[in-house]
DNA sequence: AGGTATCGAAACCTACGGTAGCGAAAACCG
DNA sequence: CGGTTTTCGCTACCGTAGGTTTCGATACCT
């Protein structure tokens, strides 16, 4: 196992995914604003100083949730259009997870003014999409933001006003015209 | 005048212009989050709870001051691409004016974690606006809502990914890939 | 001048993000 | 098995911000 490299001391073992679940549940529950640390920590069942003493701040612990929950985006073999597709209805799929979409509309409005944050959520979540993303489509970095901001921006901006993720039928309308767009090279 | 209306009691007049004013430039330069009531209050040469006897929540002072700084959608005549265009390159430019963004933003992501601001911004702010876009260009209620959905929040996930407006080549962009989409009935 | 309603100032409450200190628990090692 | 090391849980605490309450001062209208 991985036990030789690992320090003494108090097992840690697990920590991780039992915050990540307990971080969605009650963000899902309570929405962003009320999902406090205090009240994840008491879902996760450990104590709020635990989870200072993992992540800076809320905002992090919120970023290092959605990188777990989203994991890698699915990058796989077929055409362009079929990329952009898969992607679009990843992103949909995902966000409107229970918990997730709020998340992530939480962490964004704080980024708004918090520098510090911006950066987090900047490079920890939305680079290394746009990165893969660029290779994926052979897309310069300008065109691959854009693209990121009219998916990302439409979903959580539906998110946001309505309180529920984006229909199916509205998603379909979505994929089609950016494939539209984006079929122009 | 309209004075014969009016109450009796201590002078009110200018006030909302004076508070609004103040609102965009705190928040322009401090950010949503440090634009405090108080502070607000004291650029505004006001007491604290004068804003509160105006308006019962920061969030709906934040629209008013949006409803003001926003005004009128420009609907003139024009063909149905004309419009469309105006509208975008309406909104990207009062979504780039000092303070108005960051106010949008922010209130925005207040919204997703408290119905009763979601329903005052969504009633408020964006229902006149979306009657008119309905009335003006024909279409139906979910279409004009994903048209609000995508242009409105591309500009706010550009705005609060990088703190920056969005640049006048990706309004271009944006602009393109609408008016493609909707052109098709 | 007198009634009326607002304004300003200060104190106050609640909630939340984040920190400090300390004793206890658990893992590893010899 | 016993000691060492590290983390954990608990409690208390601080700063800040949204929002409320109270009360005296001020300005408008009749």
């Amino acid at each position: 196992m991985t036990s030789s490299a690992r320090p003494p001391g108090r097992p840690r073992a697990g920590l991780h995914d039992v915050v990540f679940a307990a971080t969605l549940t009650t963000v899902a529950e309570l929405g962003y604003a009320r999902a406090t640390v205090e009240r994840i920590a008491a879902a996760a069942g450990v104590a709020k100083t635990t989870i200072y003493r993992r992540w800076p701040s809320k905002g992090e612990l919120i970023v290092d949730c959605l990188l777990d929950a989203f994991g890698p985006a699915p990058l796989a073999g077929g055409s362009r259009a079929e990329l952009l597709t898969a992607v679009i209805r990843w992103a949909a799929a995902k966000i409107g997870e229970p918990g997730v979409g709020d998340a992530f509309a939480g962490v964004f409005s704080d980024a708004v003014s918090d520098p510090a944050l911006r950066v987090v959520l900047s490079s920890r979540l939305q680079d290394p999409y746009r990165l893969a993303l660029e290779d994926a489509l052979g897309e310069p970095e300008h065109r691959v933001l854009f693209f990121v901001d009219v998916v990302v921006g439409a979903l959580l901006h539906r998110m946001g006003m309505t309180g529920e993720p984006m229909v199916d039928a509205d998603v379909d309308a979505l994929v089609e015209m950016v494939v539209a767009h984006f079929r122009r090279q």
